[in-house]
DNA sequence: CGGTAGACAGAGTAC
DNA sequence: CTGTCTACCG
């Protein structure tokens, strides 16, 4: 123990050594929270001797937990049961010991937003008088009204209406036995405050609750923690103010700018010596981040030395922005390894992908989730679900009529129908298909095939779940189905179902570890990253890269309604509307260790047409004197090399050629030759035109 | 029921 | 420009 408080500086000992209060650790990005965290956990174990089992440690993502947990372990040297785990696994563990509570079975599935959006699409197409809202709006609403615990939040919506869908959404998902995301916190809750002897249960159990991220907690999660903390036990949260990135899913900054309030005896400890940017880079963060009123303050400072300046450029375009920053990048002769591109929107990493393909440059696209999202993915998920779970419509309407045998709606609705009879056991109706009325010779034979393909499967034995997969995956056909897509497409998909089945080689069988199996690969897909280490430039998203460092980072597309993005503050009309983003942007800026670029475009094409941009009002927080500006205004349209001859398109006037080019009192105008018009004299810095190939 | 063409709307972050 | 929804036909 000695080693590990001599290896921490006095801020971080104090942590460790106040046991009295329930404690606010107010971490500053790059100030070793991690380690903190975890050499509290070996602290209570090896010096109070509190048995592990005795404490609970809460974070957001399974590779936090993970983490965690390895260090932990690897210090003891022994293994026990820790509970290290996300808000959403710990509830899910719960709820296999408590689901009966709330009329779910342990074998419950976890119906992630895909599938919940299906289900409400259905329910939408179903009941005509209902609002003509999609399925994507009533999704968040529900989930809003979830993480409400049943409040109705909402202004300017038609509440009966709303709860008339959620009504039906709740009774689809209780007659497939499925929660959704928000229903694990939120049943958690409700078995808690129904049942106050379960709830003594865990609260006498965990003397100590350590919650990572805390500032990324929302109003149910809160509510969790606060009916887990009894008299007795103490709870230590670490969180950022600054880092609060996640209101879109419900995150609450007023939890952690309240924690003294919500909790007696609260104490804050400030982190703030970073030990991972240069002097430049934390002045610049801190500059920037000073402008939020939305914080209990902290002031970031650092060891290391003063570094480069930022560089800040713009460029023309998306494309060109990229060029640039190959330029860069060659000069630098930056390590791709340690090199990030962080972007707002998904999206923007595709002229990146374009251009890294074209030149042959590696790299990785980070923390997309892709694999699991991609159609046939889900497909051969739901095949396991549902044979884990015979109630859970979703899983069997997603596989049933791959490839298409004349199974629609109709035909399902039957099915669920008659599943009455069998406490909505699917596979039960399967078996008695012959008892259908009304279901065609053709589609009953069909079925009862199918019930064949899984009763079978009992007598086969199969011991791993790669051959699982492979057994369904070849039965069902659905490999043939793809196949048959005589396209790359197609092949690609079974490619990736190859992947998938491979990937589960190691794991058995067994009741247990699918049930295992379904719950990570829902609440936790492995992540791109974390396959191969070849060298590569990483892409990824800001929200991405939280928690991450690298030593080269670019934060591109820095431009008014990119970042801060416009939606995000149509959702917040207030006095504090761009706080959000700003803190986003001040995460991108921490996650450098010693380059740091920023970037915005003059032109960017949106929806088919390029169009003006302007460069963000975050580039202008930062301090001037420390950065190293490279900024050209010039035309885009004279970027774009127009000559005589060329061929353009013009928003409203469409296509035509280019006759002359002109200058006029030191501005280039075209005379155009419009197909549809006659000709036109253009002022090229005013008119937005597209260069067309032909 | 299934496939497709053509209209239409729509760019945001993710457990 | 791209993905999604709708209407219609086989």
């Amino acid at each position: 123990m000695e080693d590990i408080l001599n290896s921490l500086n006095d801020e971080q000992k104090n942590v460790i050594l106040n046991n009295d209060n329930n404690v606010l650790i107010l971490a500053g990005a790059g100030t070793g929270k991690t380690r903190v965290i975890t050499s509290k956990i070996i602290y209570f174990i090896k010096e109070k001797k509190i048995s592990p089992g005795n404490i609970l440690a809460v974070t957001f993502t399974n590779k936090a937990a993970n983490e965690m947990k390895a260090r932990v372990q690897n210090y003891l040297k022994y293994d026990f049961d820790l509970m290290i785990k996300t808000f959403h696994s710990f509830c899910a563990y719960i709820l296999r010991n408590e689901a009966f509570l709330v009329n779910r079975s342990r074998y419950f599935q976890i119906s992630d937003s895909d599938d919940s959006i299906r289900i409400l699409k259905k329910i939408i197409n179903e009941n005509k008088n209902i609002d003509n809202k999609n399925a994507n709006y009533y999704y968040k609403l529900i989930q809003i009204y979830k993480q409400n615990l049943g409040k109705a939040v909402f202004k300017n919506i038609d509440f009966d209406n709303f709860k008339k869908i959620h009504d039906l959404y709740e009774e689809y998902l209780l007659k497939s036995n499925c929660f959704d995301f928000e229903d694990l916190i939120s049943k958690t809750i409700e078995i808690f405050n129904k049942y106050p002897i379960i709830l003594e249960k865990y609260k006498s159990r965990f003397k100590y609750i350590l919650v990572d991220e805390y500032q990324d907690t929302n109003k149910s999660q809160f509510e969790l923690l606060k009916q887990l903390k009894g008299d007795k036990n103490k709870i230590l949260v670490v969180g950022d103010e600054d880092q609060s990135i996640y209101k879109f899913r419900g995150a609450d900054i007023n939890n952690i700018l309240n924690f003294q309030n919500d909790f007696d005896d609260a104490k804050i400890i400030k982190l703030e010596l970073n030990y991972r940017s240069t002097k430049n880079i934390l002045e610049t963060a801190n500059s920037v981040i000073a402008n939020n009123q939305l914080r209990l303050g902290k002031n970031l400072y650092s060891n290391k030395k003063t570094g480069s300046r930022i560089i800040v450029f713009n460029a023309a375009n998306e494309f060109n922005e990229v060029e640039k920053i190959i330029e860069i990048i060659n000069q630098k002769s930056f390590n791709l390894n340690e090199t990030a591109i962080l972007y707002r929107t998904n999206n923007q990493s595709r002229p990146f992908e374009q251009i890294f393909n074209k030149l042959k440059i590696p790299f990785v696209i980070v923390g997309s989730i892709a694999f699991y999202e991609r159609e046939e993915i889900k497909d051969a998920i739901s095949i396991l679900k549902w044979i884990i779970n015979p109630m859970d419509r979703i899983s069997f309407s997603r596989f049933i009529n791959k490839p298409p045998k004349g199974i629609g709606e109709k035909t399902l609705s039957l099915i669920f129908k008659e599943s009455e009879k069998y406490d909505y056991d699917i596979l039960k109706v399967l078996k008695n298909i012959n008892k259908i009325e009304n279901l065609s010779r053709k589609i009953c034979k069909k079925l009862s095939d199918i019930y064949q393909i899984f009763y079978q499967a009992n007598d086969l034995n199969i011991k791993t779940l790669d051959k699982l997969f492979e057994y369904y995956l070849e039965k069902l056909k659905i490999y043939e189905h793809y196949e048959i897509i005589d396209s790359k497409e197609g092949l690609d998909k079974v490619s990736n179902l190859k992947e998938l089945a491979s990937s589960v080689k190691n794991i058995d069988c067994s009741e247990e570890e699918i049930l295992n199996y379904l719950e990570n690969v829902t609440l936790s897909p492995v992540k791109d990253e974390d396959k191969g280490k070849k060298e590569k430039i990483k892409l990824l998203t800001a929200h991405n890269a939280k928690g991450l460092e690298f030593e080269n980072v670019f934060i591109v597309g820095m431009e008014e309604g990119l970042f801060p993005s416009s939606k995000s503050m149509e959702d917040d009309f207030e006095e504090h509307y761009d706080e959000e983003e700003r803190r986003l942007f001040y995460v991108a800026i921490t996650r450098a260790k010693n380059n740091l670029v920023i970037s915005y475009c003059l032109n960017r094409n949106l929806y088919g047409v390029f169009a003006e941009r302007s460069r963000s009002r975050f580039i202008d927080e930062m301090p001037e004197n420390l950065l190293q500006l490279n900024f050209y205004n010039q035309n885009v349209n004279n970027k774009m090399n127009l000559k005589n001859g060329d061929i353009i398109k013009h928003k409203e006037f469409g296509k035509g050629k280019i006759i002359k080019i002109d200058i006029i009192n030191g501005k280039r105008v075209a005379l155009v030759d419009f197909w549809d018009h006659s000709c036109f004299e253009l002022f090229l810095d005013k008119v937005k035109l597209e260069k067309i190939d032909d």
